[in-house]
DNA sequence: TTGAAAGCGTTACCAT
DNA sequence: ATGGTAACGCTTTCAA
């Protein structure tokens, strides 16, 4: 049953002739030690192969040197870039990370919070599946276990880092209506049935209600650029997936491009839908901008490598992973009070996939 | 210092009327309990919200739930794909899945693997950052600690999962020459300096020496290819980056290309090096394949994005993931003996980028 | 400065 | 089938 795991601390204290206290003191760099017993107890310790068991030190502080992340998928380059982010400055604080996939599925994202918890993670960085459903997360905030939202909104009262997807959308679509294009399609997530009614999204988000998740933020700042523009929204035009994939998303702009009232231009809301809105376009051979103007979201290598450039919503994904764990650290080491939110900067970077009518 | 972590086992006995033993039994499901008694005590721990606790159960079995991956850099495409699939068959076993970056540097490798020692996980997958710098592996193996080598062979006596990188790169390479190319070349990474006397590579990998790395692998495929085809290999058409990064490969292909001897096809040895490659074929306004012809490795979606749409020889990225897992819960589970090797199929896909000539 | 001992939350063992 | 208790390896009191 169990694994021999090598030397303990009694076993060094007692090669040295200390007691546990001592080689503690001595190896755990804490509490007052002469320096030569230190000296001696840390050859010892040395020679012996000694390693400290984290289990051990986390019983004592009731929770471990690690932080969880729930995010929905590592295999994106979204979360795997934000993935990198967080555990960079893990590794920074001698902390280790322990990832979890949610398949943006909220079953999977409690058992997986329910996993860490029981793992004694010292905090955890989550991006909620369901911006609508989040007992399990308000659970733990209640307990006082640190929580940082990454990527998105709820109303949990928790620390969170995100864009302003509104404001970036709402910056990209005026560019497109600028151009002169008077029928610009969107192409989003939109998995909750909350988040398909999109119509009444674009007054809700400006009312202190029930945040938006990332999709329907997205929308609400398309709806808002028309309405200030005074361009009428065409239902036909804002197109969901209701799910996280570019094959329901090449689907989705197949169906889009092929039906009687097709579009100019075409926005996707994140790096999924880009890249299968994408592969509809190619598929379709439709010419960008010439039939159609594109604009990405999330700037990934690939988008360069087409011709012409793909124009895109960037958003700083890297920083979004380190400012939310520097968050989580500050609450797993001091005592903060309030939430804080943190929005990063977008950048709408004009390339050459957008024609001017 | 300590986190209030919620009631114990102690408390959930104490409240329910039982032992610590009966409650253990109960809640842990080992051990004979009559099923009133569980019921009950199950009911009473429900009620107080009981949280087992992983670390007191690690203290005993004197190893957690959980696994540890040191990967070179779960941002790339490869790695995070690969550690989905580890961390998939990690959750279908009720483990956690410690994550952790070497950035392809052994000193950050051994450090990541003593913290993942510290923290006593099961066990470990690794993509060793340097096949000849692997003491502290061969320690761990020592040790009876669980290793899986995943995507690189290295002399530890460990399990291992890869695809046979000498025969892909040499399927790939033979059918660029019988499309009649005679000047082909090849951008490897080959960091070390081993690596780097690729000269000697073609036969040393026949041999049962030191493995090579996956790159020099890739050259070793290349030159035999070459050999058994009656085609000359010119020193100047094997480029190495030294390091894996899309920027390092752009500015050499930058370089090959730029040089007199120009090559009539391309060959990247993975799918950092294919995005650099094309990136730099792209700034040249190189047209593919009328001037050159390009093969890439590992399909991504990009590949099929631009036009025409590049050919490549793709591994079972996500599969060797699983694999690599399922070979270390073998071991951590039984008692397997022998090292064994997962040797999966890879697959050249031709598609619109080679030339004949 | 140091040593002895308590205690963290479990599981395993031994009586009952 | 059940309860009590030792033990896991460490940190933290408390005395000395």
């Amino acid at each position: 049953m169990r694994r021999p795991s090598g030397p303990s601390l009694t076993d060094v204290a007692k090669a040295a002739g200390v007691g546990t206290g001592t080689a503690g003191r001595a190896l755990g760099g804490y509490g007052k030690v002469r320096p030569s017993t230190r000296a001696h107890v840390l050859a010892v310790a040395e020679s012996m192969g000694y390693r400290p068991n984290r289990l051990a030190q986390g019983m004592i502080a009731g929770r471990t040197r690690t932080i969880g992340v729930v995010c929905a998928d590592v295999e994106s380059p979204f979360f795997s870039r934000m993935v990198r982010g967080i555990s960079d400055v893990a590794s920074e604080n001698g902390y280790g990370t322990l990832l979890t996939n949610s398949d943006e599925n909220v079953v999977l994202e409690r058992d997986a919070l329910e996993m860490l918890l029981e793992s004694r993670v010292a905090g955890v960085v989550v991006t909620p599946a369901d911006v609508h459903n989040v007992k399990h997360l308000k659970a733990a905030v209640a307990d006082g276990f640190p929580v940082v939202l990454a990527d998105r909104l709820t109303s949990v009262k928790a620390d969170s880092v995100l864009i302003d997807s509104v404001a970036a959308m709402h910056e990209a679509v005026t560019a497109l209506l600028k151009h002169g294009h008077r029928r610009v399609a969107i192409l989003a997530e939109l998995r909750s049935e909350r988040d398909l009614a999109w119509q009444d999204e674009a007054g809700r988000s400006r009312r202190s209600g029930t945040p938006l998740s990332p999709s329907a933020a997205r929308v609400a700042g398309y709806i808002q650029a028309h309405i200030e523009a005074g361009v009428p929204v065409d239902p036909e035009l804002v197109r969901a997936t209701r799910e996280y994939s570019a094959e329901a998303a090449t689907a989705e702009t197949l169906e889009l491009l092929s039906s009687s009232c097709a579009p100019t231009a075409l926005i996707a809301a994140d790096d999924v839908m880009s890249i299968g809105a994408y592969r509809a376009i190619v598929d379709a051979r439709i010419r960008v901008p010439r039939d159609l103007s594109f604009v990405a979201f999330d700037d990934l290598p690939w988008l360069t490598l087409v011709k012409p450039q793909l124009s895109v919503v960037r958003q700083p994904v890297y920083e979004i992973g380190t400012r939310a764990a520097t968050l989580l650290f500050e609450r797993i080491n001091g005592n903060v009070a309030k939430p804080r939110r943190v929005v990063l900067p977008y950048e709408f970077i004009a390339r050459g996939s957008v024609a001017s009518l």
